[in-house]
DNA sequence: TAGCGTTTTTAACAATTGTTATCGTTCTAC
DNA sequence: GTAGAACGATAACAATTGTTAAAAACGCTA
């Protein structure tokens, strides 16, 4: 997630407004990211391919920016697709643009900055869940932190998410 | 790794050398960090408990520098232990040293700071091994990048490691 | 080198997850 | 509104891993 703020107000005109429909590919695996999104409705969903099949490792709702900001900001590939899960309402920024904004606010450049590092933060906690805790109490544990989530999302995309089958999410899921 | 420049040859005499033998803790779980270790000779390893169990997962040979550095940076209790898994000959440097040495060469910071990205980096690098690899494969591939680790750290810590237990990994290596 | 603690292997069994397939149900596009 | 795709539940079976225990191998040191 991107955090929008009072900094970026100012520059509202650079953004353009898009709708797009349910899986709708605004990123591909390998494609150089040229584009930050704002979600103002409706939800994304970043993945790539491990041999044939699809992993999720990330969702994204309304008020969240979404871009492969490693991508963005190194020009090299990026590792992942971002893809609409929901008809969505988002606004794009290019990376013109954005280096536009960037130049004339350098609060922004340091928003980035603290972006990447939350960012990172947040692998390390999902690092360490996946070595503490099996499928089962990480589905428990997504369950009590994020149960909107399960409200929105193909369940399939959530087992991805979790490192299992849609199979046995719904064996864990219906276990008494 | 934190990376051990020409930077810090300078301020060597701020270094205390420390012969300590095998399985010292040099730094607890829920203790803040006050002290940054280069390893000379020897092997060290962070982990943390959970539930009773041992979790390793991050092992550190000569040349490396060791720290909980979040701790040491943010002064909140370290997550995890670090501890020696061989004899070691470890240089440690007080955070009160640090922090004269961080004022006089800014440079040093600098490199802090690319050290916490290079640290952040590999929990992500982590994670989507986890995610897209079973132990049979993360321990392949541990075997073909890291093979001078399995000559040095007993297995079952690398069985931590990768996120199984020993019995687990001794039948993957045995498996013809 | 003898003894003791640590580490690794092996075995048997249980629990969990993966795989494949089927079957309703729901969603979506035309 | 209907056809086809997507989705979720379930079943049967295979594969993997966990658990517990015991034995074998190893390494240190007294």
């Amino acid at each position: 997630m991107l955090p929008i703020s009072k900094n970026w107000e100012k520059f509202s005109h650079l953004f353009a407004r898009e709708e797009i429909s349910a899986k709708t590919l605004l990123l591909q695996e390998g494609q150089i990211a040229n584009t930050i999104f704002l979600i103002e409705k409706g939800s994304l969903r970043s993945w790539f391919n491990n041999d044939g099949k699809e992993v999720t490792f990330q969702f994204f709702f309304e008020g969240q920016g979404v871009s492969s900001i490693e991508s963005f900001i190194t020009n090299e590939p990026s590792l992942f697709n971002i893809e609409s899960l929901e008809p969505c309402v988002i606004y794009t920024l290019s990376k013109k643009d954005f280096q536009t904004l960037t130049a004339q606010e350098p609060a922004i450049k340091e928003e980035i900055n603290a972006h990447i590092l939350q960012r990172l933060f947040l692998y390390q906690k999902l690092f360490l869940s996946r070595i503490k805790d099996n499928p089962e109490k990480r589905y428990k544990e997504m369950l009590k932190e994020y149960p909107e989530i399960f409200q929105r999302v193909p369940q399939h995309y959530i087992a991805s998410y979790l490192g299992i089958t849609s199979v046995s999410l719904s064996r864990i899921r219906n276990r008494r």
